[in-house]
DNA sequence: ACATTAAGTGATT
DNA sequence: AATCACTTAATGT
């Protein structure tokens, strides 16, 4: 594990920390589509993604649940940090997008890190940043209700973390993270199809060129 | 052969 | 952009 910590955290934490990391953490592999946490749940450790990517969805009052953000190899989950303000309780909910190794740290560990390794320090200072920026980019594309755009997005994300230009999902999936109707999806990727930027299968979509 | 699920389309709000 | 209603095609039992 300490092997797999180094080829992916190696360029950014000093071999101690990455020693550290190793000693306290926990190596878990999860499955695609596995969820693991979930609104109202007590945060009980940091991610640090080794391998896969994970989508983090928001849920309003009434159930609607919309992706956020989605955290790849090299990042971590800004909602954990909350825990050293303070906050027990996850306000999100993570579900594996593809199959996934990670590394959970304990959230007592990551707050003393803070204080000795600057690496540390600045690594979480950094991820918190970059999925802020992240999510309020999603956010003004819902403001100004284009549907279209945050298709583009979505696809553009998914495409990134597989490291595919095959998205192996459906429609219905599509519009369920992104909250709308599967109707409306179907017609936006139509008529993307036309403008030859995918090519459309049965539980598949080819990425030509976003 | 039949049921189920994914996707395409027109019309309406 | 959402919803409804209906069709068509692919897949599973």
């Amino acid at each position: 594990m300490i092997e797999a910590l180094k080829q992916n955290y190696g360029y950014l934490f000093e071999p101690p920390l990455l020693e550290e990391i190793s000693r306290v953490g926990q190596l878990k592999k999860v499955p695609e589509g596995f969820q693991l946490m979930d609104i109202g749940e007590p945060i009980k450790g940091m991610p640090l993604i080794l391998e896969g990517a994970i989508k983090i969805l928001g849920e309003d009052e009434k159930c609607n649940e919309l992706v956020l953000y989605f955290i790849e190899r090299g990042d971590t989950c800004a909602m954990a940090l909350s825990c050293c303000v303070g906050l027990a309780k996850s306000e999100i909910r993570a579900v594996a997008e593809t199959d996934t190794v990670l590394v959970m740290v304990p959230v007592e560990k990551m707050e003393s890190w803070m204080a000795t390794y600057k690496s540390w320090r600045q690594f979480i200072l950094q991820s918190y940043h970059d999925r802020l920026m992240e999510m309020l980019d999603t956010i003004d594309s819902i403001a100004f209700l284009k549907m279209d755009e945050r298709l583009l997005r979505h696809l553009r994300d998914k495409a990134m973390i597989t490291h595919d230009d095959v998205i192996h999902t459906t429609h219905q999936d599509i519009a369920r993270d992104l909250n709308t109707s599967r109707v409306v999806i179907s017609r936006l990727l139509k008529k993307l199809e036309n403008q030859g930027k995918i090519q459309l299968f049965r539980n598949s979509i080819r990425v030509i060129d976003l």
